[in-house]
Order: structure tokens, then sequence, then C-alpha cells
DNA sequence: TCGCTCTTTGCAAGCGTGTGCAAATGCTGC
DNA sequence: GCAGCATTTGCACACGCTTGCAAAGAGCGA
């Protein structure tokens, strides 16, 4: 492929003068080198522009230093935040970030995981979709750690992190109880991801409570356009919902455009509009959306600290319940 | 760290009955092996959840299929979706993506190259910033192809793919001439990217052509809170400008906002706006904005093909110049 | 000077794989 | 049966690094 190829500890020990081990134990943090010959290979290693090859290090260590990030629709906003969040919290845990992208068919996250293998990944984080059973288990056979975020599964070995949903929802019901609404709707997509179906659950039951039903409408994947095209369903009815609880920004974007533009309903007024994950877009001036922020930062920090810590035994607790912050903005009417 | 660890050849060798070269060639696509051997081989590594090591296989080979994607803000709409095309693109192609993440500060991109260098990519993909000449020479030197999307840099060796900012400026003048405006603008970050400052001179240039002056004013990062400042410092001025060019569709939804909703303009009857991107928001009912698309999808593709080709002595040329289209919608007057 | 301890250094084995080379095997035609 | 050939197989070395181990050196008190 190439000629010159890269400069190996070799050819610095050559030059610096000292052994091979010599080189090796200067770039391995701890161990045992005078500050003497430390000095001189650094300085060696620095005009030949040497790097230590991590994949030979990696070999030996056993440890390579990557973690795997399996994960669909990485232009989401609310999956690209995310990706911003573990991947900058990943490089200063010292690890490096290996992204690889899933679609919905079968099998797609575990052909990810078996990557993730094939580079001996320390560690896997999965943000979308749910790996077959047998790979999971061979990926903690060999070694690797697990992260599951948002992923409703109970089999033991992974760090699972997961937000209240039902206590979200909850929220939400009162929020538009006390704001007078009485028609409630949630808009939900129909892809059946477990969180998506948790709030929807979490809505109904909390409304149900309250004496409430609730008008349940799913569509397409979740996006701005599966909002709109919710908006249009819903709001075409004869009894017009005036309170929506959206699974997602996106789709409340997309209705708060539908319903506006197509409908004229004006929010807060006519009707309440909450969603959830507090996507960049909820704050812009047009949207104004009250919403639920994932704790994004919190998040990737758990998950981070969990896969870089030493497997103390029991690693404590292995899943980890978070609760979103309710961010109030202009799109539920004032109680 | 782990206990049993991950299964090597030599097991599934001795399970299959053969050689450990024959799993080796089992597993290499184009191989001396029988079909039988093959089919043993197989069967035991299924069994046991065999996986081939990349970080033996790339020490050997010296080649890891990594590709290293330099970038910051990941979580911005335009690079999050480049970003999905590219990893998707690599995937297809048998590469694997790993992310590195880089902020402002200096020597952010020289420290991602170094990172690229130790896990010994066979490429990287610069999306932000550029590297200091030293560094990328070293990586070419090490045979590492180095890809720079946007990247206004003249030394040869990386592969450059840019768009033709000038031109898109131009039109964007023709187009406001022909809606009958006058007083032009032009909204830019003061980051000084140099596709952003490219657009600004095209803009100016081609305006001049024509007898006009442009109102150039420059604020903060390329975001949306920054066109919405960028509106309030051009829209309080005594003259404002009836047609705005904006660097990026991110300043232009900021801009959009502020303008309708704190200046009560209307869009596009007193004021034009284009921006460039074509982010997914930009397509939203609330802005509909006229503005100039990337092309991502090629320019993943050019990418992804040029680094997985052979060095064929001279490949072609070393930069591509791409034409961004223009997406009309609904924010540029009717002429 | 010696003997002791503590630090630093080099040697060599090993990590899991690819691959050149020679030996072995299978096949064909006589 | 055998020569002749193409295909398959195994051995052993290489890739670039870490690290246990023993040898070498440094420091020091007697």
């Amino acid at each position: 492929m190439s000629q010159k190829l890269f400069v190996s500890a070799d050819e610095v020990a050559k030059r610096a003068g000292v052994s091979r081990s010599a080189v090796s134990r200067a770039f391995t943090p701890g161990a045992s080198v005078s500050e003497l010959t430390r000095r001189k290979v650094i300085e060696a290693a620095e005009e030949l522009g040497y790097h230590v090859n991590q994949l030979a290090r990696g070999l030996m260590r056993n440890e390579s230093g990557i973690v795997c990030l399996i994960v669909s629709d990485v232009a989401t906003p609310y999956r690209s935040a995310l990706l911003r969040e573990l991947t900058q919290q990943l490089q200063t845990a010292g690890k490096v970030a290996m992204l690889v992208n899933t679609d919905r068919s079968d099998g797609s996250v575990d052909r990810a995981l078996q990557q993730a293998i094939r580079y001996r990944a320390d560690a896997s984080i999965i943000l979308s979709g749910l790996p077959d059973k047998s790979i999971t288990q061979l990926c903690l056979r060999s070694g690797q750690r697990l992260v599951l975020i948002n992923r409703d599964d109970d089999q033991p070995g992974p760090l699972r992190i997961n937000l209240d949903d039902t206590e979200a929802a909850h929220r939400v019901v009162t929020a538009f109880l006390r704001a007078g609404c009485q028609r409630l709707a949630f808009a939900n997509s129909d892809a059946g991801t477990p969180s998506l179906m948790a709030r929807e659950r979490g809505f109904v039951a909390a409304a149900k409570t309250q004496g409430l039903d609730v008008t349940v409408e799913r569509y397409g994947f979740t996006s701005y356009d599966s909002g709109k095209m919710l908006a249009q369903r819903m709001l075409t009815r004869t009894e017009r919902p005036d309170a929506v609880f959206c699974a997602t920004d996106l789709l409340a974007c997309g209705f708060m455009d539908a319903a506006r533009h197509q409908f004229s309903i004006s929010i807060p007024e006519q009707l309440s509009i909450v969603g959830f994950d507090d996507i960049e877009q909820a704050s812009w001036t047009s949207y104004q959306l009250t919403t639920f922020a994932q704790p994004v930062a919190v998040i990737a920090g758990e998950a981070v600290q969990w896969l870089s810590a030493e497997p103390s035994s029991e690693n404590e607790r292995t899943s980890k319940l978070l609760h979103p912050e309710l961010v109030w903005r202009g799109s539920v009417r004032a109680g």
C-alpha cells in the first residue's frame, strides 16, 4: 500500500542510544525509567515523529482504548447531542470513540457489536436498537463492557441507563390539568421504541387516575414530518384535543408547525404542547417548546465513568435511573 | 482486567482440526483454502464465537481499516448530516469510523491527527480546523491518506473537497436583484472559516459588479443565537437591508426568527433571505428557507472512494470542486 | 574496600495474526 | 502404476509493542 510507513520504537531506540524497552517504558506512565533516558527518548521520538502503535499496544495489553458507539439516526438533534457529549467525555477519559451506524434492518446492531469485538473494543455503548442476547453474552464473556442507554432490557451484566419516563408523563398530566386542559392526546411514532412506549403508557395511566381518557395516535418514525402528519390526523377530528404530549421534540415541532400554519391554531391559547428531549430547536423563538431535558451530560458521564472504572467486584448497581428536568417555555397555557 | 478474554484462532484451529494458518486463510478473501476446510473453520468459529482480531490483523497487514473523522461541533445539523453520510459510506466500503472531537483550542486538530497516527488509521478526514503543516507531512510520510473537506488549503498530498462558494454567492446576488432588492447585506460569523469568508468575498464582489454595496456584519460562531444577534444589529440601523445572505442556515434561522418576532418584519415581502447548507430545519414550515444544498452524499462518496482506491500513481486530481444546488423555497420575494 | 538495598536497564518471550516457502495432497492422462 | 501439474496445507517468521526477570549500576554505611 504505502512505502516508508510509520516509524517504530526500534528507530527511536537506536537514535536515543537506548534499548527498545526503554522507549516503551518512556511512553508508559508509571514505568521504571530514569528521567534522563525518558528525556532522551522523548526527544528522539519527536525528531522522528514517533507515535506509539496502539494496535500493537492493545494487542499486548489486551486493552485497545477503543469504545464503540452504536447508534442509528446520527443526524438527529438528540442523538447528535448525546454523541457529542459521549465522544468528548471519552476523549478526556483517554479513550477513543469508534462510531458504528445502524439502520432498522434485522441484525444491524448485532453486526455492529461484532465489529466492536473484531476491534477488541474495551466497551460498547448502545444508543439504538437492541442486540441479540447471544451476542451480548459473547461480549460479556469476552470481557467487553456494555452500556445500554434508554434501552429497556433486563438482562444483567450491561450498565443500563434509563430515564424515568413514567414520572415525566405524570408531570405532564398535572401540568395540562393545571392549565385547564381537558381533551388530552398523545402523539407517538409507531417505532415502538421502549422509552417512547413507556412515555405513552405513563401518560395514559396518569390521565386515567384523573378520570381522563387520552387520544393516542402513532405514525412513522420519530421525525418532524411524522409530527406534521400526526397533527393532520388529530386536528381534523371533530373533537380536537386541547393538550398534546409529543413523545419527542421533533414530533412536537412538526405538530406545532402543522397546527399553526395549516390549522391556524394558536399555541398555547387553543392548544398546549409538551415535548421530550429538549433539542436545540425547542428553544428557538418559533417554537418555545415546553419539554423535558434529557441530561445528556450526566448520561455520558455515568457511562464513561462506569466503563473506565475498575470492575470492582460488584461495581455497585448496574442500572441507573435518571430524572429528566421539565423546562418551561411558552407552549403550555398558563394555569 | 477481564478473565477469559477473546477466543483466538488457535482454539478455532484445534476445534476444526486444522492448522492455525487455515483459520487465518478461511477469513481472508481470496486466500488459498479448500471449500471443505473453510466450512469446517467457519462452523467452529461460529460455535466458539470467534472473530478475527483486527488489531493483530492490522499490525500484520499494516492496514487497520480505521478512518479517523476529525470534527468539531458534532451536534450541529450540517456536521451531523455529513457525519451520518460519511460513517455510512465508510461502513459499506468495509472501513470503520473513529470519531475525534476537536474544540477551538490551539493544536486541537493536531492532537486529533496524532490520535489517528497512534491507531494507524488508513486515512483521516478533516471537517473542521486545519492541522499544522508538520503534522500533515508526518501523516503523508507515514502513508496515511488525508481528506480536507471545505478547508481552504493548497498543500499537495491530501484530497481537497471544496464547494464553489463564489459561484453560489454570485447566484444569490442575481436572485436578489431579480426580486427587486436593493439594500444587500451579508450576515457572517466571525469565526473566519475559509468557506465562510469565501462566501462573503464572493457576495461582496458580485454585488460590486452590479454597482451595489453590501453591508457586512460578523458575530460569534455560526449558530442560531448568532443569527439572532446579527439581526438585532442589522435591523436596528436606519437603513434596513431588504435582502440578507446568511453564511449558514443556522444563522439564517436565527435571523428570520428575530426579524419576524422581534421586528415584525414579514418574509419575504419586506426582507429576502438566503442561507447555506440546507439543513433539515431549513425545510420546516416555520422557515421555508431558500438555501444552497451541500451535496453531503456526494462529498462523502468522493472522500470514501478516493481513500479506498489504490494509490494509482497519480490518483488523478487531488482536488474536487463541487457545486451546491440552490433550493428554492419561500424566503426570497418572487421577481 | 565490601556488602547491602534500591533503582534502572536490557534480554527475550509473548500478544494474535498474515504469508512466503516447501512439503503434501489431489487430479489427470498415459 | 507413475510422471506432471495445480491446489491445499503446515511450519515458522514477522509485525510492533509490553513486561517479567535477572543483571547491572548507584548510593551508602561500615
